[in-house]
RNA sequence: GCGGGGGUAGCUCAACUGGUUAGAGCGCCGCCCUGUCACGGCGGAGGUUGCGGGUUCAAGUCCCGUCCCUCGCGCCA
């Protein structure tokens, strides 16, 4: 027979039908057995009449074993009836169980709320930790959100292109992880911190419009709001002003989010500039909302603007404060150009704040080879050390590449804001401890002599 | 790298200043139960107190080392 989802069972009443899922609770009364049978669509009671064939089956089925269900769908008798839950005015009475595979008893309790587990546990069981209401609505979410943006940038004439995974370690900025290279004993591919270059390339290539799902890594130590990976929502555009690359996101935003059913405090997103924010607020990523929008699930977003494009090192150097490649404001190119008031020079960055988080973050990019390596020359690169480190982009921005810019979309730290959670690994399905182990499966760890050898690699064991 | 919290049964936790046989709830197993819905009742099993060393007549408890989980600082273009 046909397998019929579990909330589609309510328009069967009277008919026989067969359901597959897990058993998500069992209730013996010893003539009688209740079961709640859970599928991907939700729960429904099955309740095994001492007449049924059924029961010697339903003795011997445990939570969670996974089932298949022949059955007809009643109407509950009144006095029955749970008006708070789904499918609580129906029913199946069950002729038929076949159990498709048993299960041990879980290791924690998977009915509730997991927060409270320890996270060791967590992680070794993962695959049953996400089975929980609460992860499976997280999980479900960000691809929720993932699709309306998806939706919205293929709507508006974006590629989205994929970007190599295999790149080129860049020293400065975060802490790459690095792959050995077989073919190239001694030499080492990073993994990238964002697509940057390549999608910078990818507006000289004369895609204009580009997007990609990124997965963006860095080995720096872990936060609760931060792991050695996440993902964004990678976007850069050609011919834009800052105008235009943050009007376009934030119909974006307040498309996607509002389909899903969330309230935004401020429409069109306030604007703050970094000095105001800092004096207003005293941080560049700050909370709007008040404890009423908190209890309400409103989402506050704001873009801040103005930032310095250059911090003082300790060795008295000037440093970028948040992206080499972003051009100056209009107003201050002649400054950078000519390498005067270094500390007053703003960025056209733009940061997408929400709730607290940094959500996002963005510029209008260099696209002239003169500004960028006027960048570097502030930070103290030339000749040699100029060209190993960003000869290739010069060179790209000989050819006709347009102005342009774009911007990153932290998918993590807004899913983390629409499910309310406040820890990142919440809204990732296998996510690292803070250790740096994988969930379930177990790295990092050593390789055999053979895989070092190939490699390479010799390891001194201290 | 630094600082805080934690590691005792499958899970969540308790165990006063070191002192009898390390307890509870949930889960698990067995029996009973014809309308339960976190069903209920009765009974039972289950422990290398993370690991290694030390002090002591005696260590879950004190000391040293080490591993793991976690929060923050540094770090994170």
């Amino acid at each position: 027979m046909e397998r019929t989802l579990i909330r589609e069972l309510r328009e069967k009443v009277g008919e026989t039908v067969s359901i597959s899922g897990w058993v998500d609770v069992r209730r013996d009364q010893g003539k009688m057995v209740f079961f709640d049978f859970r599928d991907r669509s939700g729960l429904v009671q099955g309740v095994v009449l001492p007449s049924s064939p059924a029961m010697e089956a339903a003795k011997d089925i445990r939570n969670e074993y996974v089932v298949r269900v022949e059955g007809v769908v009643n109407k509950r008798p009144e006095k029955n009836a749970q008006a708070d839950r789904q499918n609580g005015d129906i029913e199946l009475e069950v002729k038929a169980i076949e159990i498709l595979n048993p299960s041990d008893a879980m290791p924690f309790d998977i009915s509730g709320d997991t927060a409270g587990i320890d996270e060791g546990v967590r992680a070794k069981y993962r695959y049953l930790d996400l089975r929980s209401k609460r992860m499976q609505k997280n999980i479900k979410t960000r691809s929720e959100f993932i699709q309306h943006c998806r939706e919205y940038l293929f709507k508006h004439d974006f590629t989205e292109i994929e970007t190599p995974l295999l790149t080129e370690s860049t020293p400065e900025g975060s802490r790459d992880f690095v792959v050995p290279s077989r073919l190239n004993p001694g030499k080492f591919y990073a993994l990238p911190q964002s697509p940057q270059q390549y999608k910078q390339l990818l507006m000289t290539a004369g895609f204009e419009r580009y997007f990609q799902i990124a997965r963006c890594i860095r080995d720096e130590d872990l936060r609760a709001d931060r792991g050695f990976e996440h993902s964004q929502i990678d976007v850069e555009m050609s011919f834009v002003e800052m105008e235009d690359v943050m009007a376009t996101i934030e119909e974006m935003i307040t498309t996607a989010v509002e389909a899903m059913g969330h309230t935004i405090k401020q429409k069109p997103f306030p604007r703050i500039s970094y000095k105001d924010a800092m004096e207003k607020y005293g941080s560049d990523k700050f909370d709007m909302r008040t404890e009423e929008d908190k209890e309400k699930g409103i989402l506050a977003y704001a873009w801040v603007v103005n930032f310095p494009f250059f911090e003082k090192t300790d060795g008295g150097g000037w440093t970028f404060t948040h992206n080499p490649f972003s051009m100056p404001i209009p107003e201050h190119i002649d400054w950078l150009m000519r390498g005067e008031n270094i500390g007053d020079i703003l960025t056209t960055q733009y940061d997408l704040v929400c709730n607290g988080y940094e959500s996002g973050g963005g510029s209008i990019r260099a696209h002239k080879p003169e500004i960028l390596e006027a960048t570097y020359k502030v930070m103290g690169f030339t000749g040699e050390d100029l060209e190993e480190k960003i000869g290739h982009m010069l060179q790209a921005f000989k050819y006709g590449t347009p102005p342009h810019g774009g911007i990153g979309l932290g998918i993590e730290r807004n899913v983390m804001n629409l499910t309310d959670e406040t820890m990142l690994r919440e809204v990732q399905a296998f996510p690292m401890t803070r250790g740096g182990q994988t969930a379930v499966m177990n790295a990092p760890k050593s390789l055999t002599d053979k895989q070092l050898k190939e490699l390479g690699l010799k390891i001194d064991k201290k």
